[in-house]
DNA sequence: CGGAACTTTGAGTCACTTCAATCGGTGTGG
DNA sequence: CCACACCGATTGAAGTGACTCAAAGTTCCG
């Protein structure tokens, strides 16, 4: 099985067993982050680029005082700062959710993905589905009751996760708090507790500790007004 | 003074002569579209890129029943589509908000574009930028109150505005409902009307049919935590 | 001048909030 | 191996920001 990253661009259309080999070389020497800790904090002009291989990361904002937004979830593929020629620093952290594998890959490596016509492609195919999924974080704190963000967030997560084959039978790896999923969904954490219990009320989905069971992903998926489209997933390989 | 695409592509970094020749080159033929008037469409699938030089757009997405959530505001110097080559189809629709002026840039020029290290570069910053500010709209939809979500978007207006040149002591063009501000804002259009009250009321804004003036910036700053830096605008040629 | 679109106002209701306490699981040190 | 400590989940109750419905007032435009 290709590595992690080589799954996720060939989402967006094939790769040469060239480029695929070279992308095996920049995984090498990985670092261990521990839940809870920061990868990359708000402000931080680093020289490399983080790619998370294991393990589940969440990018945050903090206001003045002491509220926390998530704005997005990093998972296995993802790259942390692709942005980070461009950019003079980061404008959010991004904190471990569950201890995470990362490895660096260093200014020069990432110049010669450029290079590479269709490695670049997929990077800036992952850039606008990133992009587009934040357009969809918008519709679901704009237009959606909490238990529809809830619902909503399930069916993206098991989306994105079942693309790079991390799920099974609509079982998912999610190490994420209710107060986690507050501050992602923008309710507190008191009102996540009972929605989550009238989901689970209606058979539509299982919560454990640290996994999301999808139960009916039909229901999940109507009733949230989930539509993938915006995850732009069916120009390349599926499963 | 330098075309509307070069000066906020110049936001980023400098450019040749060359360069600001060629993309005075690509303004050529303009297309106006009525207020109210969609630019682009959900699904769509064009062969060529559109630019915004005159005028205020917003994209959006409609929910199955009626609801619509304004995503992000579109002003001159934007492109309303640079991933059309990378993309199979609009994930979210373009609106006019007043008449505008649009120019066509077919695909040969856009990939022409590309070329130009330097121009490449401006449009890979304003893509991360979109994609910052659309983290910052999470944010803003996530844990700020209805006022402070209208003086964190008035703030972003006047800066985004003020970077290009279209501001004059506070005072911009919003053509811009109401009911438009409330699809923005994830809140009703009844709410944004006594919100906007509060905040006139506080002498810190002045919001007339089609524009609006910023009374007191700072003090409108504080009262949203808006922070600037997520526009990532210190990189290049400031005012 | 008339109508359409937008803004403003009032009143009643509800989703979600905050505060506060309890329960439960998990890890750690003795 | 047990007991304590901590973190996260759950529950209850009271408060409130924002919603809906509905009507009236205003501005714009043909």
């Amino acid at each position: 099985m290709a590595n992690i990253l080589t799954r996720k661009l060939e989402l967006f259309g094939p790769l040469s067993d060239d480029d695929r080999a070279f992308l095996d070389s920049l995984i090498d020497d990985v670092v261990s982050v521990a839940a809870g800790e920061d990868i990359i904090c708000e402000g931080e002009n680093t020289d490399h680029v983080r790619l998370i291989v294991e393990g589940m990361a969440c990018r945050y904002k903090i206001l003045g005082d002491a509220s926390r937004q998530i704005v997005s979830f990093v998972v296995p593929g993802d790259l942390c700062n692709p942005h980070v020629f461009i950019l003079k620093a980061m404008d959010h952290s991004i904190g471990a959710l569950s201890a995470c594998h990362t490895v660096n890959i260093e200014r020069q490596r990432v110049l010669e993905m450029f290079e590479r016509p269709a490695i670049a492609r997929a990077l800036w195919w992952s850039t606008l589905v990133d992009e587009a999924t934040l357009r969809e974080w918008v519709v679901n704190l704009g237009q959606r009751d909490a238990k529809e963000r809830l619902a909503h967030l399930f069916c993206e997560m098991h989306t994105r996760l079942e693309s790079i084959g991390l799920t099974e039978n609509g079982k998912f790896s999610f190490p994420v708090t209710q107060a986690d999923m507050a501050a992602a969904l923008g309710i507190s954490g008191v009102h996540v507790n009972r929605a989550l219990q009238s989901l689970r009320a209606e058979g539509l989905v299982s919560v454990g500790r640290k996994e999301v069971v999808i139960l009916d992903v039909a229901a999940l998926k109507t009733m949230s007004q989930f539509d993938p489209n915006y995850l732009h997933l069916t120009g390349g390989k599926q499963k």
